[in-house]
RNA sequence: GUCCCCAUCGUCUAGUGGCCUAGGACAUCGCCCUUUCACGGCGACGACAGGGGUUCGACUCCCCUUGGGGACGCCA
């Protein structure tokens, strides 16, 4: 029965190139991606670039960058023409004009020429008597002929909307009934003397004409919600459905700001985060199911997905919990998916230039089989597997400094072992395990410290998988090859 | 100042009048596992902002207070 409407579902996702995308942002585009997802709608993108002081082309690329990243596809955009286009608003003022003189002709707004200097002196009136300034409408009942005389006179003009007498009602999904005195409002400019229409009036005409059938977006639009409500009444347009979702708080409650650490979500990619547990997070971030369900994929969170189960309260963003969900999502990623990361990894860093031979592949596998669940960002891929992959180990000084300086030198035991290890017919872990096993037993130390001392010799770093495994993969010869650099270097 | 939104553990939330001595997850703290680092297991701590109503009965409904957020542009 709701088949006519789901096959309409029409979303957007509009924001302003004046930064990076926000993380507030991200979850507005994902909540209308999801929506449009579950019910088979369209997502489309739709670039607000129209302020040219702060807006820029490069903003609009990171947008769209972080957007892919996240995995959020429209598909209609400026890079994505379809029937409704253009998808940049600053291309969209052709389509204005018409609309403009449609309300003029119907006397549902008129034109305007008072002065700056007139409104200011109205305004700092208003203030004196402690009244909250409102547009006079001085002009709202000019004559025609007066119209036309200033007209002639190329007397500059704004064109304002008349607000009809009564009160403007917003159903929004998630918050319910919101009743608005229309009093409180003034005739507000929708046409700048410019000629440029304003924002209020754009997103109007845009979404009508890209047949928007649900406007999802932040809270900080619920204010505007009556004034453009007025205006698809006043243009004869019917209202989307409207759902407002609540803003992304900083740690002390207050806005997101700079002050809270990353707000945009690149830095979020940058940190190494993995973008399923970035969307993930995202969605949990003042959605949540019955169930209380944490982990969602992609898929699971269409299928899941309701404007109903939005919450209504405004939420702080914690990245804590953002790195646990990062590494919930690491354990279950295949292992091409792991691959994947891990090549951009060692890419990044030097490791490895262009492909990675057979050699390399099978290698990196089993190193990342090995490393498990020991992974909350790709940092840590490195971290891991670094090792594998180096031709010589680089020491740190404090290494040094905590395994080889004082107490019991290990360096003769070392030594010992790399030999009883060359003379090694099965090359396996048991067999290692007992030499290294057997010759802490000797000195009379805890096995613990001497397999820590070849962890570090072998690794250069006080971290790694289980030791004998990591041996095994190192192999005989790099392993014998580091035991040995090292006896060297430092025995002389 | 005017208007609007919001209010359950530190954080995200479940809860739609009796199922609630309020459930889950992250974080924190213990213990266990352990080969470092992670993972994991078990457990602990921990909340209905306050005050009035309505009701046989309020976390749930209404009002007020308080606190937080937002909007009030010829910005978007």
């Amino acid at each position: 029965m709701e088949k006519n409407k789901i096959t309409d579902i029409r979303v957007r996702f509009a924001p302003s190139p004046t930064g990076h995308l926000h993380v507030g942002g991200a979850r507005t585009a994902l909540f209308n991606w999801l929506f449009a997802r579950h019910h088979n709608g369209k997502f489309i993108l739709r670039i607000e670039d129209t302020d040219e002081e702060r807006s820029s082309a490069e903003n609009t690329g990171e947008i769209i960058r972080s957007l892919k990243w996240l995995g959020l596809e429209w598909d209609e955009g400026p890079d994505k023409p379809g029937e409704y286009g253009p998808y940049l608003q600053s291309e969209r003022n052709f389509l204005y004009k018409k609309y403009i003189e449609k309300l003029l002709a119907e006397d549902k707004a008129y034109r305007c020429f008072c002065t700056q200097e007139e409104l200011a002196s109205e305004k700092t009136r208003a203030e004196s008597e402690k009244r909250q300034y409102r547009y006079s409408g001085k002009c709202s009942h000019l004559t025609d002929e007066e119209i036309n005389s200033f007209l002639e006179q190329k007397r500059p003009y704004v064109v304002r909307l008349r607000i009809p007498k009564g009160e403007t009602v917003l159903n929004d999904v998630i918050r319910g009934r919101i009743e608005f005195k229309n009093e409180i409002f003034d005739d507000f400019i929708i046409q700048k003397s410019s000629g440029g229409v304003v924002y209020n009036f754009a997103v109007v005409i845009d979404d009508a004409l890209m047949n928007i059938s649900h406007v999802i977006r932040g809270d900080d639009h619920i204010s505007n919600t009556p004034k453009q409500i007025i205006m698809y009444e006043a243009l004869g347009f019917s209202l989307p459905v409207f759902a407002h979702v609540s803003m992304i708080l900083g740690g002390d409650g207050k806005r997101l700001s700079k002050r809270h650490g990353a707000v945009s979500v690149d830095q979020y990619r940058d940190d190494g985060l993995f973008p399923e547990a970035v969307v993930n997070y995202l969605a949990l971030l003042g959605w949540s199911t019955s169930d209380s369900r944490q982990f969602f994929h992609l898929n699971d969170l269409i299928k899941a997905f309701s404007l109903e189960n939005i919450s209504s309260n405004p939420a702080i963003f914690d990245i804590k919990k953002l790195e646990w969900l990062s590494c919930e999502h690491w354990k279950l990623f295949d292992r091409d998916l792991k691959r994947k990361y891990a090549v951009e990894c060692l890419t990044s860093a030097g490791f490895v230039s262009g492909g990675l031979s057979k050699d390399e592949i099978e290698l990196l596998d089993k190193a990342l089989a090995l490393v498990g669940d020991r992974i909350k960002k790709t940092g840590d891929i490195l971290i891991q597997i670094n090792f594998f992959f180096k031709k010589e180990i680089n020491y740190p000084e404090n290494i040094l400094k905590k395994y080889f300086s004082s107490g019991t030198s290990f360096l003769e035991v070392l030594d010992k072992i790399v030999n009883s290890m060359e003379q090694l017919e099965n090359f396996n872990e048991i067999e290692i395990e007992k030499i290294v096993k057997g010759q802490a037993a000797l000195l009379g130390i805890k096995d613990v410290k001497l397999m820590q001392v070849i962890r570090v010799v072998l690794t250069g770093q006080e971290i790694s998988a289980g030791i004998f495994e990591t041996i095994m993969l190192l192999g005989k010869n790099k392993t014998v090859e580091r035991i040995k650099n090292i006896v060297r270097k430092l025995g002389s």
